[in-house]
RNA sequence: GGCCUCAUGGUCAAGCGGUUAAGACGUCGCCCUCUCACGGCGAAAACCGGGGUUCGAGUCCCCGUGGGGCUACCA
């Protein structure tokens, strides 16, 4: 059996985007589950769509998601160069041989020739005008330096027809087909061209790309065939969607993998998650690592059909994976995004974290979840008010005194201690827990809810500065009554 | 317009002729609980429509409807 070889060519335009990433995804996924290769190429054939950076962005968002390229652009591999920028030379040599074995052929015809083929609506199609061009006819064009285009030569009659690995049978009338063009007047091939060529010398056995492509495969076919070239498998993919009528694009703004990085999602949940949009592993697992999915990965898992891009489940499924990171782990992914917080270096920031982990599940909301430890001023008294804690401005008012006592008194000023010494105050003076802790926690925090307990924030703010709270709290309320 | 293609809850998605039509996210409710979150339990929620085929159709066929794609010297 002959060793799969998948790749992945996307083109340097701008963005990685989702959908982009998930086909790379799929072609490496099937590569290693077939003790295959994967390999990535450039086609940056159309000069015009070239976007600095772009190449970088594309090698950074491939390691990041933890996808290895067996060869491509300066990292070997005996099928290069693997940009197709520096294969032209490749593509002429092939154009002119496909035109000797009838697949293909010169065309002149100027840009107002072409638009008069056109009807009002932009609709026509090339009439195979030059294909009546005998060879010396060519040749005298070629020898006056007459710009010209190399097309396909489609037949007039018959059809095409191949199977899909996920679509099935897909059949298309050559009449369809217009005579596209191969090799452009500025000598660079078109798309249609460099990726027959190139997915046949770099021997790729299965092309996995995106389902734009499934009615144009019949032409890549055919000069598959007239090269006398082995047909590869074809595998195409549905579009992700940003909603029922759009697809996800950089075009509509929506989050690329490097965007969704930046707001804080953890990396191996993006993969996981895009991994399932459009396949599943053929049982209920939802959070899989890399090489779970690539032993799991099957053709038959692919769905057809487009999927929406569900940001809430990758959110959750986020969480996920921070809740099952060691506190190592989370400490040295979540640092980046603590830093933004206003809290950051004013407290223990292994309990700043230690607070988070659980209560996050991107760590960009981690700043918000902690900013108000910094922010603590003036605050509404109804605050104190909770009716299931059954507790108020009033009841505060007799609380937060003694509290402040006990706190002050307390020989050890840490969380079990202080949440003991509280119920235990509680307890004397006929509270209920929640009255004096709900009551503390208000006057420590000026927050509603907080990502820890009464004792688990005094505790973080220590025992100077819980003292010191309470007291203004305290003041306040005196004064408001 | 023509051609290709797709169609199960709001979303992802199981199902491959006989099921009370899974599961997950989200939503809602309850429990746990020093608030929040985590966790646990539970609920609501779907086969696009119409014809066939069949004893029997979400599953097969046809038509319609709706979505996506292609129809470039873009990829």
């Amino acid at each position: 059996m002959k060793e799969v070889r998948t790749r992945f060519a996307p083109s340097p335009t701008g963005y990685m985007h989702i959908g982009n990433l998930r086909t790379a995804l799929y072609g490496y996924l099937f590569a290693k589950k077939n003790g295959g290769k994967f390999i990535l190429r450039i086609e940056d054939t159309d000069s015009s769509r070239y976007v600095e950076d772009a190449v970088r962005v594309i090698y950074e968002t491939l390691a990041e998601a933890g996808i290895s390229c067996d060869e491509g652009p300066g990292m070997g591999g005996d099928c290069g160069p693997y940009i197709q920028s520096e294969r032209a030379a490749i593509y002429k040599e092939y154009a002119e041989k496909l035109v000797e074995r009838g697949g293909a052929y010169y065309c002149f015809c100027d840009k107002a020739r072409l638009d008069s083929l056109r009807d009002a609506n932009g609709v026509g199609r090339y009439d195979k005008h030059c294909l009546r061009l005998t060879k010396e006819g060519v040749a005298a064009k070629l020898a006056a330096g007459e710009p010209y285009v190399i097309r396909q030569n489609i037949p007039a009659e018959g059809s095409g027809s191949y199977e899909d690995l996920v679509y099935g049978e897909v059949t298309v009338d050559f009449k369809e087909i217009e005579d596209g063009v191969l090799l452009k007047s500025d000598g660079m091939p078109t798309y249609n061209f460099a990726n027959v060529v190139d997915d046949h010398l770099m021997g790729i056995t299965h092309v996995i790309r995106g389902s734009e492509y499934l009615s144009s495969t019949p032409k890549y076919n055919l000069i598959y065939d007239a090269f006398g070239w082995e047909r590869p498998a074809y595998i195409h993919l549905p579009p992700i969607m940003k909603n029922a009528r759009e697809k996800l694009s950089k075009r509509n703004g929506d989050a690329s993998f490097q965007d969704l990085v930046a707001k804080g999602y953890v990396k191996e949940a993006i993969v996981n998650y895009i991994a399932l949009l459009g396949w599943n592993p053929g049982d209920n697992r939802e959070k899989m690592s890399l090489s779970e999915m690539i032993a799991a990965f099957s053709l038959e898992g692919l769905h057809k059909s487009p999927s929406i891009f569900d940001e809430p489940k990758l959110r959750w499924l986020s969480g996920e994976y921070i809740r099952a990171m060691s506190a190592e782990e989370f400490a040295a992914a979540a640092l980046p995004f603590l830093e933004k917080s206003k809290a950051y270096g004013k407290f223990d920031t292994v309990a700043l974290l230690r607070l988070v982990q659980p209560r996050v599940e991107i760590f960009g909301e981690i700043p918000e979840k902690l900013d108000f430890l910094a922010e603590y001023g003036a605050f509404d008294a109804a605050l104190y008010g909770n009716k299931k804690m059954k507790t108020d401005e009033t009841v505060a008012r007799q609380v937060l005194p003694a509290a402040e006592e006990v706190l002050r008194a307390l020989p050890v000023f840490a969380n079990a201690e202080i949440y003991a010494a509280l119920v235990a105050l509680a307890q004397e003076r006929g509270w209920k827990n929640g009255q004096v802790l709900w009551c503390v926690r208000i006057a420590l925090t000026a927050k509603e809810s907080t990502p820890g307990g009464a004792s688990e924030m005094a505790e973080l703010l220590g025992r100077e500065e819980c003292l010191a709270r309470l007291a203004a709290a305290r003041q306040r309320l005196r004064e408001g009554a």
